[in-house]
RNA sequence: GCUGAUGUGGCGGAACUGGCAGACGCACAGGACUUAAAAUCCUGCGAGGGAUGACUUCGUACCGGUUCGAUUCCGGUCAUCAGCACCA
């Protein structure tokens, strides 16, 4: 037999998959199915990274065997080609982004189609294709019609010397990462899409379906319920009200002072009664320069800025107490305004010190509170506050909750930390929002016969001077009429974020070629929900909450049948670079996939980027740990060199097998591929061991092996004329009969501490074990007194002596 | 800071639901084959003690607790990583 060689049939069978579409989903909707979903990527210029093809192989691993199994697979894959890198490269060289992603995706699909995917490629789908953001464009349209999508002043980070908008990470310590420019934070007036009116759709949806339990809590906190009681502070001697939000209503008697943020419309609206409006506003402008990041964060010395002129009255204690401005009171969180119960919190804690402000303990039995906050106070009891003194916490939030709402100065309030969602970009690469602004009747949605609005073919990506989108300077293009009432009207020139088309491609793929509609409902119907989705950790956030909610909003018009789009959703950890850092160009630990598959092969990348490390873990790569497993594929190759005629599995291996079978089935579908490859290693040591096996053998473990390394499988299975292609075959079922133990090692213990095993049959009882176990170990036991013997068959056997 | 993770040999990691810690792989060392090297194959491989045998003590970031028994559960401490709303 000739040696281990992929470069000579990897390729081959790759092209034979393609021809033969062996991997094309069917929509027979009588077949049983199952859609495997990766997120599809940015087809950036570095092209792929070794990072995509672990979760890729992974999905490609559970679809082979699906397959196997007899199921109808999906397992799509598209791109994902509007973004900033893009854009930013257009900017930097004139050259078209179209232009641009058109040869990155050729190069991303070159890079896929090497690593033997078992993707579909007759539904590729492409986010800045016209015929897929039709759809995207679409689905706004209907957020718009139903009231979803607003428009607001909202601040962007502004780099004063490029003229840009910029991203949170495109600023890096206040300036700009380019330029090294200024950054300033300059108010737009943005479309929002109202995502919090979803909060508690989104947030009950997660009872519902199979995530890991840290993605799931990462929703929760995500969209951040919190139960509470809006409180309205009277300000002394004037007609306004300042509404907070807290939950914890219960420490209102504690209220020494109030902090708004410095963007609140209070200062604005009293600019003459207040005496120090201009150290205010100086204090605002200073602000603006912060993100809500720097802001808030505690390590930092707190700043601020009291309001002199006015005061506000605690509702409770009737006291006038004074009001403070700080910039760790955010106007996008409650209401831009707290009271602040320095005995109580941490944050008004620090901030009370530093200024100087009265600090009043309202619940008892804790630490002294001129000392330090007493934060954790659940098994406190109230003080020093009226009617709620001697009332325990718990009792104390209800009541005061019922006294607000009597009284008529607060109510209870359920709050959520989900803000809306930003959904206008200032940039050129994004879906064109598919609004006109006519004079007469305000903002109008173009008819649905108009999608797609393409995007207008331009030569100059620079953004206007004023920041507005590159859009703005196509006059043709944004020059139109009214659809409403035929009058002069004007485009929308900001684009959408790159979040819109990844918010609903996973439908896409269901009908990608369907001119009438997103997707027919018959096939959404059969396909919904995707089983299992796998991605990044990063994406577990933001992505996930998004598509969920444009998701969950077609489901209210009725236009899919159900009301996750998700079924599971997991995630796989980062690959670092072999120094054990994230992998980066600067850092220039990067590996490129395509190396290792032209040195090693493609089946070894696959093999050792499932073995690395637990899947969901971040692993350093090692180019050692990569040659150990092109090793382990040459033992497997070279098992043909002892293989006899049998066409059974035998009697020597059949334990094992199966054994194997029944742990690398199970393993998959725990994506604990590390140890199901283990367990074939192992195999494979055995059968070496035994000098021999049988084809009945080998087929078994070739099947096992094939969702990881199907070329090799494929081959070897043609070789030895195992009949037809590995990949129309049957998943093995383990024969559990097989598995039968007559004799069993049992590990004796005595005071819990490992003595001897010892080899008895597999009914002997504790009587008969523990005479056996007295012979073996007669001199420890000797002159001891045995108190107890614990015995858990199969596990141990546990001596307590004196 | 908030939120979510992680910490086990020289390295990546394994250990089902509290039951033999270190599977499997890498690296390393010794040996076989070879004129030689590579490749391959065989053996060893947590630390200490011991006649380098039987055996034995310690050992899963650190301190403490629960238990017959803890890598696993509980309380505390330390360290590292990821996300934080315009990166994708």
């Amino acid at each position: 037999m000739s040696s281990y060689n992929p470069k000579e049939f990897e390729k081959k069978w790759q092209d034979l998959w393609e021809e033969k579409g062996v991997f094309h989903a069917s929509n027979d909707t009588s077949k049983k199915k199952f859609y495997a979903l990766i997120e599809f990527p940015y087809p950036s210029a570095q092209g792929l990274h070794v990072g995509h093809p672990r979760s890729y192989t992974a999905m490609d691993v559970i679809s082979r065997k699906r397959r196997l199994e007899g199921y109808n697979v999906l397992y799509p894959i598209g791109w994902d080609a509007f973004g900033l890198p893009t854009e930013n490269h257009a900017i930097k060289t004139g050259i078209h982004p179209a232009i641009v992603t058109k040869s990155n995706i050729a190069n991303f699909t070159k890079q896929c189609k090497s690593l033997g995917f078992s993707f579909d490629w007759s539904r590729e789908v492409d986010t800045t294709d016209p015929n897929y953001y039709k759809w995207t464009q679409w689905i706004f349209l209907k957020l718009f019609e139903k009231g979803l999508a607003y428009k607001t002043e909202m601040p962007v980070n502004w780099c004063t010397s490029c003229k840009v908008g910029l991203a949170n990470e495109e600023v890096v310590n206040g300036v700009c990462e380019r330029c090294g420019g200024e950054v300033v934070r300059k108010v737009k007036s943005q479309w929002m899409l109202k995502i919090t009116e979803y909060a508690e759709k989104l947030l009950d949806g997660l009872d519902t379906v199979d995530f890991l339990d840290k993605i799931k809590a990462q929703q929760r906190h995500w969209i951040g319920r919190s139960e509470g009681a809006e409180v309205d502070f009277k300000l002394s001697g004037l007609d306004y009200t300042l509404r907070v939000f807290t939950t914890r209503a219960d420490t209102l008697f504690g209220a020494t002072y109030m902090v708004v943020s410095p963007e609140h419309p209070l200062i604005e609206q009293f600019k003459d009664k207040i005496t120090n409006i201009d150290e205010l506003l100086a204090y605002k402008e200073q602000a603006a320069r912060k993100s809500d990041f720097e802001r808030t964060e505690i390590a930092k010395d707190k700043t601020g800025v009291e309001i002199k002129g006015i005061r506000a009255i605690n509702p409770v204690t009737e006291k006038e107490i004074p009001i403070w401005v700080s910039d760790y009171v955010l106007m996008s969180y409650g209401t831009g305004a707290i009271m602040a119960v320095p005995a109580h919190d941490t944050r008004d804690w620090d901030f009370a010190k530093k200024f100087n402000l009265p600090i009043i303990e309202v619940v008892g039995g804790g630490k002294n509170v001129q000392e330090e906050a007493y934060v954790d106070v659940d098994d406190g009891v109230m003080v020093n506050s009226g009617f709620l003194t001697g009332l325990k916490v718990k009792d104390a939030i209800e009541k005061m909750k019922q006294y607000l709402e009597e009284k008529g100065i607060g109510k209870r309030k359920v709050n959520y930390k989900l803000r809306d969602w930003v959904f206008s970009r200032q940039r050129y690469w994004g879906e064109p929002i598919p609004l006109v602004h006519c004079e007469k009747c305000g903002w109008v949605a173009i008819p649905e016969s108009e999608l797609p609005l393409k995007l207008p073919d331009i030569k100059d990506f620079k953004p206007a001077e004023n920041g507005d989108s590159p859009l703005a300077k196509a006059e043709d293009w944004i020059n139109t009429t009214c659809p409403r009432c035929g009058g002069k009207a004007r485009r929308e020139t900001d684009t959408m974020p790159q979040w819109a088309g990844s918010s609903w491609y996973f439908l896409r793929y269901i009908d990608p070629h369907n001119d009438e509609v997103f997707a027919d409902k018959k096939l959404l119907d059969y396909w919904l929900p995707v089983d299992w989705y796998n991605g990044g950790m990063e994406h577990t956030t933001l992505h996930l909450l998004y598509s969920r909610f444009w998701h969950r909003f077609l489901y209210d018009l009725g236009y899919v049948s159900t009301p996750e789009p998700y079924q599971k959703r997991t995630s796989q950890g980062m690959i670092l670079g072999e120094n054990n850092e994230k992998m980066s160009k600067s850092r220039g630990n990067v590996v490129n996939p395509d190396d290792i598959v032209n040195e090693f092969g493609t089946d070894t990348l696959r093999t050792y980027e499932m073995f690395m490390g637990a899947f969901d873990q971040a692993a350093p790569w090692s180019t050692q740990g990569v040659k150990g497993c092109r090793k382990f594929l040459e033992r497997v190759w070279n098992l043909q060199d002892i293989l006899s005629d049998s066409l059974e599995i035998s009697s020597e291996h059949e334990k094992e097998v199966n054994a194997a079978i029944k742990k690398v089935s199970d393993d998959y579908e725990k994506m604990k591929f590390n140890t199901a490859i283990a367990t074939l290693m192992s195999l494979v040591n055995s059968i070496y061991d035994a000098g021999k096996l049988s084809k009945g053998d080998l087929k078994i473990l070739l099947i096992l092996l094939n969702p990881v390394a199907p070329h090799i499988t494929e081959e070897m299975w043609i070789n030895n004329n195992f009949g037809g292609y590995i990949h129309e075959q049957k998943w093995p079922v383990c024969d559990e009969s097989k598995l039968v133990e007559t004799e069993i090692e049992v590990p004796i213990q005595i005071n819990g501490k490992l003595r001897t095993v010892v080899k008895v049959s597999v009914d002997a009882g504790q009587e008969e074990i523990l005479n056996i176990a007295k012979e073996n170990l007669k001199e420890q036991l000797a002159g001891k007194e045995i108190v107890k013997v614990i015995f858990v068959p199969g596990k141990i056997f546990n001596i307590v002596v004196k």
